[in-house]
DNA sequence: CTCTTTGTTGAATTTTTTTCAGGCACTTAA
DNA sequence: TTAAGTGCCTGAAAAAAATTCAACAAAGAG
């Protein structure tokens, strides 16, 4: 098993395709554009495949390209994840589990379950990934990240699911709002309603599938932002409202920024879990480990992702 | 992401814990044991962690090499079974080509297309790019895509089109609804009548410039849902009625979910178009063949977007 | 058309890797 | 006890590989 290429011919890929243009990823690394060009020259000399094609002036990535690209991503990050894994190996802690939070960037929760993880494993250290590179299930099975909590039924080969807690949704609006002072809202309430989104795509079991198409009552839609944060801060400023996941957003209602009504008179509640690389499931990796007493927390009286 | 060791380094950690001694791995790597000394040392320096002691004449595995072997062999097979994808890869297709159509995702029409291009261009392979249905525009000048196909007049540096096909407006309505028989619809047979829009912006040529504001006929507001699909479901269940091109609608018009009425006695079409970067439309170019190709498939008497 | 931008080339140079030629430490066997 | 044998290490020299430099070509912009 010798491989053709070297982890810069990996580095040079990645780095043309992100960037567009050999200046620019010259650049990025550190080197002149000649080095590069003859970096992809011997590089695409040994595969005997053409990964760019040079139309007129600009660069045009080739399959193969875009394919090795996926690849150089997920070996760079396995590689420098390991690196690191020893480095701390050598410094006395065993293991390292990295974690991510879906969408939320709340880490309110952590102090209270890094406290819990002491008490019940020792020499394992967390490390939270907040960095949005991909999607956190993407950044699963490139060993970005170990552990990502997500909402909603997760079913990919290669993944494994924990279940971890269920979590209501809530219809969020400034506290001067009109509705403010209802327990629950219905269909018919949000219509023509200034409602701001977080994802560009309706998600299954969520507002879309169980508040407005149901009684076929749709707001007005003012805009999608990608940041559940940043949507909190225009809603208290009353700017719209949103329905988001009630546990992120316990400070802002604790402090009376916002306002939440539960979402029909049932109330819609979503399932949260933790996902990790099927395996990683053995019974004692310290991963596995990890996502079971991340359930185990979650299910005691006083601890949990609501915390405040 | 510059990760402190090489291929080199896995490989040579592999070999030294197969063979258990720096004389056999070398043999097995084709170059003398001095060589990998060499490189054992400086993997441990960069690395700052001892990777084998040495006692004396045999050598101990540590912990951290034990794990770094795993995630050597994960590497290696990973990157060498990608290179061979890649090589394979290289026989069949040639050039992507990205896509993406303006606001509608019905993609009705895509088989034909395909089956058309296959016949005329060998190797070329049409991706379609959801994603970017609301800002084509910038897509293609930020690369995403490699063709936007729109309505209207487009002009701005830097990018091209190419006509394809002139489209009617349709009015749109439930079935059941009062206007549904009629052939054609009027600036007064539409005011006060609830109306969803798709864009919050009125676009020139269309409804607003061309049958609203001649006859200061307006109708009722309802909403502005920016999903085509979801506008076709709102009409359907009659909470409104809505403007929108012809071809992408046939589908509910043949199901007979909506019906749909020209609008104004003369009818108002508007022209669509391909539009790709000025820079890759050189005669050779796949993104210009294939929007050439799309442009004559538009003109054949049973191809085009319309065909159900 | 000229100027600028972008990528390419081949030779020169620098850096990295390997080999070579001894060493050293320990083991084994006479 | 010592000579021969292993197995690895070391530093200098050599070889190989990667990078820079400087000049150049082609296409786009003004």
């Amino acid at each position: 098993m010798k491989p053709l290429l070297d982890l810069r011919h990996l580095q040079l890929i990645q780095a043309i395709i992100e960037t567009g243009r050999i200046t620019d990823a010259a650049e990025k690394l550190g080197v002149t554009p000649s080095a590069l060009s003859h970096r992809l020259r011997e590089a695409e000399r040994r595969l005997d495949v053409p990964l760019f094609t040079r139309m007129h002036k600009r660069l045009r990535v080739t399959p193969a390209a875009e394919y090795l690209a996926v690849v150089a991503e997920r070996i760079l990050s396995d590689l420098s994840r390991a690196e690191e894994d020893v480095r701390r190996m050598n410094a006395g802690i065993q293991h390292v589990v990295r974690l991510s939070v879906e969408a939320y960037s709340n880490y309110r929760w952590l102090p209270s379950f890094i406290k819990f993880l002491k008490t019940r494993a020792e020499g394992i250290d967390l490390q939270i990934m907040a960095g949005a590179r991909s999607d956190p299930l993407t950044g699963v099975l490139n060993r970005h990240i170990d552990i990502a909590v997500m909402s909603g039924d997760v079913a990919q080969p290669g993944l494994s699911t924990l279940p971890l807690f269920e979590d209501p949704l809530l219809y969020i609006m400034a506290p001067s709002h009109r509705l403010a002072e209802r327990p629950f809202v219905e269909g018919s309430d949000i219509v023509g309603e200034p409602f701001i989104t977080y994802t560009k795509v309706p998600e299954p079991d969520r507002e879309f599938a169980r508040l407005f198409r149901p009684t076929d009552s749709y707001p007005k839609w003012a805009a999608t932002v990608e940041l559940p944060e940043a949507i909190v801060e225009l809603v208290a400023s009353d700017l719209g409202t949103s329905v988001l996941s009630s546990w992120a957003l316990q400070t802002a209602l604790a402090e009376g920024r916002i306002t939440g009504a539960q979402v029909t008179e049932d109330g819609i509640t979503v399932p949260w879990c933790a996902v990790l690389r099927t395996e990683d499931m053995g019974e004692d990796d310290p991963i596995h480990l990890v996502a079971r007493l991340l359930a185990e927390w979650c299910s005691l009286p006083d601890a949990g992702f609501h915390v405040t």
